[in-house]
RNA sequence: GCUCGGGUGAUGGAAUAGGUAGACAUGCAAGACUUAAAAUCUUGUGGACAGUAAUGUCCGUACGGGUUCAAUUCCCGUCCCGAGUACCA
């Protein structure tokens, strides 16, 4: 009986489809896990051997859960919104929802085949009605939230209302767009509801905001700070520019602070979690004011080195800050404007290419609180208006940034530190003794920093203040394939649309487009009104559907509520979060704050949504090449290739095996090679290769289904754990996954003798029961470590031995079988089965490990002289170290060793090693 | 520039509370079975030197130092590669 992989793996992916295998429920009598995959955006290529990668670790993972007794949650389901499918709708015409329907199911026939226990039952699509209800209702719940600085929370916006209405923002601590906004309670009793209405977006978690954001011209859309890198955007790579712009945004830097604090908590691994340190950019300072000479205005800077203020030569302002029409002067006005407009013009790639210090003087003085100095204010794009007030204090001499724009307009340079020569750089280092800074003069530049901190806030001159750098995240969208935003607009004043309205469907329209007058494609629809106002036409982002899925999976049917208080108790947030490094700064952020938000109102029982994650590496493609001698159709093998002159050419993957070219099938593969001539190594083609992104245009992408139908879907599952830490990206290389094959087909013959099933109920020997034990130890360890290669190479010591001693005992055999149907469960289905089980090897118990079968009572000791190793020496373990000196000493090899000299000292470290000092 | 990872045979990679470096696999070479192929199995495989041989000696985990009886592992310095971030005051 062979091991025919394909006929087994159909059967039983077939079995457990039928017998809903995987399905889960809340069991109060068992312990819970919950194992989540990041879901896909469902693209037109379908999956390539990349994808699966980190799929195949949590099915392992949840696999080997499940034998330990575990209650394991494993779902599936699709980030379903998004660009692509609607840039192919305007290309095609075809409606985005057929395309992303036609991928889904693509996909999961892909996944299937791969033999994943996904509870098929609970998968959500973010563009299904019934899913997006939620992502509605949670944005109407940040609408309808302010943030309160004292309660560390989200609160009702009505909360905040009523105290309007009886002290102002007298004593209130709140997240707010305008942080100098006061008024009294009469003054807020006086306005009119529109004007509250505006007055109160400046605090809405939610909000509708003027800000400076990211204009894509090419997507016409508006992205957040994370879709954009190097100044492009990171779908399509179009040029993008700021913009000051009126959209929806989430307050998400009020949640800073605790998003920062949560990651401690958190089992991340140090790389992401510190680009999240990064992003959110905490840093300590202190705003301070300075007063503008001659008149009544201010300027607040923030700066983090409030220490250098006896330096500050000349202060800058962002070209965008609101303060510089007010201080420019007449004689600098039209140099002024000038500058804006030339910077305004700028795209951001232009701004990141073009490092030139550029600025220009406003004409009026700043006084320095401090020292009473008259200091020229200038406006220089360095300066980011989003940043911190806008406006900064500039040092010069501990600066670098300061320094190279001091020196290019010839302004003063004053250092402040001690025997630091500024001549050449600016010295920014945090360390020395202070100079030239009257009170200061003589302290450490730590010190110095604390006194000043304390002078400023007990004269009134600032404030002690934390910055993020953390923005708040533009919430609309000018697109289609999203999210209504479920608001409607009465007399100008946003207004939600009730609750028990929701889901506010996505409406159809006849283009995908935006309007002729430039409206989003939501302007198409018809009657997009709400009770005859009109409706919002921007549509949510691509963050907006994937915030919340992971609480949707514990309760995906209910109708009433995102997730059910009893679903979401049992199963509270995922154990194991598994998926690429690229969300560490968008999706990762989000979720948290959606999940955060949520728990600020009880909706869900836990403040952080992904206890543990695990970030899988990138599969790269394994690219091969060619070698054409230059105008020839003369093909050279690599090894000969520096013998010519030749031309690189990619050649198609699936051509090639082991690097050796399959020449006939190259030559029929285009009528360009048809008259191919080869110069050839030992009678073969060799290929060239190399690692490069897995990309059509490479001719590198391999199928998954591909190799399913070769090797085999646990043959695919092994390799692609075998091919090394799961963590480290790695090329795509088939050239070892035939002796995970063959491993398999050891496995299997194992059970087989002539063809015929048999194993004997015989008693296993020492020996082999030692191969089992070690092996269940090694899987367990390796489990909780998350090391699947080396489990693999475990598997493989086992069968080994068990092939070398011809065992085919059930005692060992059915334990193992167990052990591997993490890995490669179909075979362990079929082979459970012929040993004569009723049920699933899924309800199988995990076998338990007994050192006794694995301790010794002797040990080899390597005898090492100096450190090197020299001989062994086998011992009885429970031997004194005083014996085992002596049995070393006695040793005829230990004797010639040291030929009569005495050894200064003897170090043995039990069950390790015996070592001489000569 | 800053932050975080990482440099081990021909290749993917094992081994770190310091203790026989190179597990496991691929590739390669030789052999067995076979009319032949596939499949399967066995053996060898870091480098240098010595020896007919069994074997032995030395070197070897990017490079240079240090700590230690003992360093791939810990410390200091240098180089290289990867990822993230970038006028964040």
């Amino acid at each position: 009986m062979e091991y025919n992989f394909s006929e087994i793996e159909q059967k039983w992916q077939k079995y457990w489809a039928e017998h809903h295998t995987f399905c889960v429920d809340v069991d109060a009598k068992r312990p819970k896990y919950y194992v989540l995959d990041m879901f896909p955006y469902p693209s037109g290529a379908g999956l390539h051997v990349g994808h699966p990668l980190g799929y195949i670790a949590g099915d392992i993972y949840t696999r080997y859960k499940r034998l330990c007794g575990f209650n394991v949650l494993h779902p599936m389901g699709y980030d379903a919104f998004g660009l692509p499918a609607e840039q192919y709708a305007i290309q095609t015409g075809q409606h985005p929802a057929v395309t992303t329907r036609n991928n889904i199911a693509r996909y999961r026939a892909q996944l299937d085949k791969i033999g994943f226990s996904y509870d098929w039952n609970r998968e959500v699509r973010t563009c299904d009605e019934a899913y997006y209800k939620w992502t509605q209702w949670a944005f109407l719940m940040m609408f309808d939230s302010y943030y309160c600085y004292d309660a560390q929370q989200a609160r009702p916006i009505a909360e905040l209302t009523g105290i309007f209405e009886t002290q102002g923002t007298k004593g209130i601590h709140a997240a707010c767009t305008d942080e100098k906004l006061a008024f009294t309670a009469g003054e807020w009793n006086a306005k009119s509801e529109k004007e509250k209405a505006d007055m109160l977006m400046n605090y809405r978690l939610a909000y509708v905001g003027e800000m400076v954001v990211n204009w894509c011209a090419a997507l016409g859309t508006v992205l957040a700070n994370d879709e954009v890198k190097d100044g492009l955007s990171v779908r399509g790579g179009f040029p993008v520019e700021q913009k000051k712009m009126k959209q929806w945004m989430l307050r998400v830097s009020a949640y800073a602070g605790r998003l920062l604090a949560g990651l401690d908590k958190l089992e991340w691994s140090d790389s992401l979690k510190e680009m999240q340190r990064n992003w959110i950019g905490r840093s300590e300072g202190a705003e301070i004011r300075f007063d503008i000479a001659g008149g009544t205005d201010s300027i607040t800077v923030f700066t983090t080195r409030a220490d250098t203020i006896f330096g500050v030569t000349f202060m800058a302002l962002a070209p965008e800050s609101e303060l510089v029409e007010a201080l420019t002067t007449a004689a600098q006005k039209q140099d002024v404007e000038n500058y804006r407009q030339q910077t305004k013009k700028k795209t951001e790639r232009e701004r990141i290419a073009d490092r030139r210090v550029t600025g220009v003087f406003t004409g009026s003085y700043a006084v320095n609180p401090l020292t009473n100095q008259r200091i020229p204010i200038w406006i220089s794009d360095y300066v980011l208006a989003g940043y911190g007030t806008g406006a900064i204090m500039a040092v010069p001499a501990h600066d670098s940034r300061d320094y190279a724009f001091a020196r290019h307009f010839d302004l003063p340079i004053v250092p402040l530190i001690e025997g630091c020569d500024v001549s050449l750089e600016s010295f920014d280092a945090k360390e020395g003794v202070m100079t030239n800074s009257g009170f200061l003069n003589g302290l450490d530049v730590k010190d110095a920093i604390v006194k000043i901190k304390q002078h400023i806030e007990a004269h009134g001159l600032g404030r002690v203040k934390v910055n993020y750098r953390l923005r708040d995240a533009a919430f609309s969208r000018q697109r289609y394939w999203g999210e209504p935003i479920p608001i409607y607009y009465n007399d100008g004043v946003a207004a939600p649309i009730p609750f028990d309205r929701l889901p506010l469907l996505l409406p159809d329209v006849d283009k995908f487009l935006p309007t002729e007058t430039g409206e989003p494609p939501l302007g198409r629809a018809k009657n997009w009104t709400y009770e005859s106002y009109p409706i919002e036409k921007s549509t949510m982002p691509g963050f907006a559907g994937s915030s919340a899925y992971y609480l949707r999976y514990m309760d995906p049917h209910n109708s009433e509520t995102l997730v059910g208080k009893e679903a979401n108790e049992y199963w509270r947030s995922v154990d194991l979060y598994i998926g690429g490094t690229e969300h560490a700064t968008g999706h990762l952020i989000y979720s948290r704050f959606w999940n955060k938000f949520l728990f600020d109102y009880r909706r869900v029982c836990e403040d952080e949504p992904f206890r543990k994650l695990v970030n899988q590496g990138m599969i790269l493609g394994r690219s091969n090449f060619v070698y054409r001698i230059k105008n020839s159709s003369t093909f050279v093998s690599a090894g000969l290739k520096d013998c010519y002159d030749t031309q690189e050419l990619h050649v198609d993957v699936t051509l090639v095996g082991n690097d050796r070219l399959d020449v006939e099938r190259f030559k029929a593969s285009s009528p360009d090679y048809a008259r191919a001539e080869f110069i050839l190594e030992q009678g073969e083609y060799i290929c060239g290769w190399a690692a490069e992104k897995m990309s059509k245009s490479y001719f590198n992408v391999v199928n998954p289904d591909a190799v399913c139908e070769q090797y085999g879907a646990d043959t695919l599952r092994l390799y692609e754990m075998f091919l090394g830490p799961l963590e480290q990206s790695k090329p795509w290389d088939m050239n070892g996954i035939d002796g995970v094959h063959r491993f398999l087909r050891k496995f299997w013959r194992l059970f087989h003798t002539n063809d015929a099933f048999t194993v004997t109920d015989e008693a296993p020997s020492k020996k082999e029961l030692k191969a089992l034990h070690k092996l269940i130890k090694k899987v367990q360890d390796d489990m909780e470590a998350f090391s699947f290669n080396t489990t693999v190479s475990a598997f493989m010591i086992g069968v080994n031995e068990w092939s070398d001693l011809k065992c085919n005992k059930r005692a060992i055999l059915e334990p193992a079988t167990i052990l591997l149907s993490a890995y490669a469960p179909h075979i362990a289905e079929e082979l459970w089965e012929k040993l004569g089980h009723s049920q699933s090897i899924a309800c199988a118990a995990f076998p338990a490990y007994d050192e006794a079968h694995t301790v010794e009572n002797t040990f080899t000791y390597p005898v090492s002289f100096n450190g090197k190793v020299r001989g062994k020496k086998e011992l009885d373990l429970g031997l004194a170290p005083a014996d085992i000196e002596k049995a070393v000493l006695a040793d005829e090899q230990v004797q010639k060793q040291l030929a009569g000299a005495l050894p200064k000292k003897i170090i043995i470290v039990p069950g390790k090693i015996i070592n001489i000092v000569l």
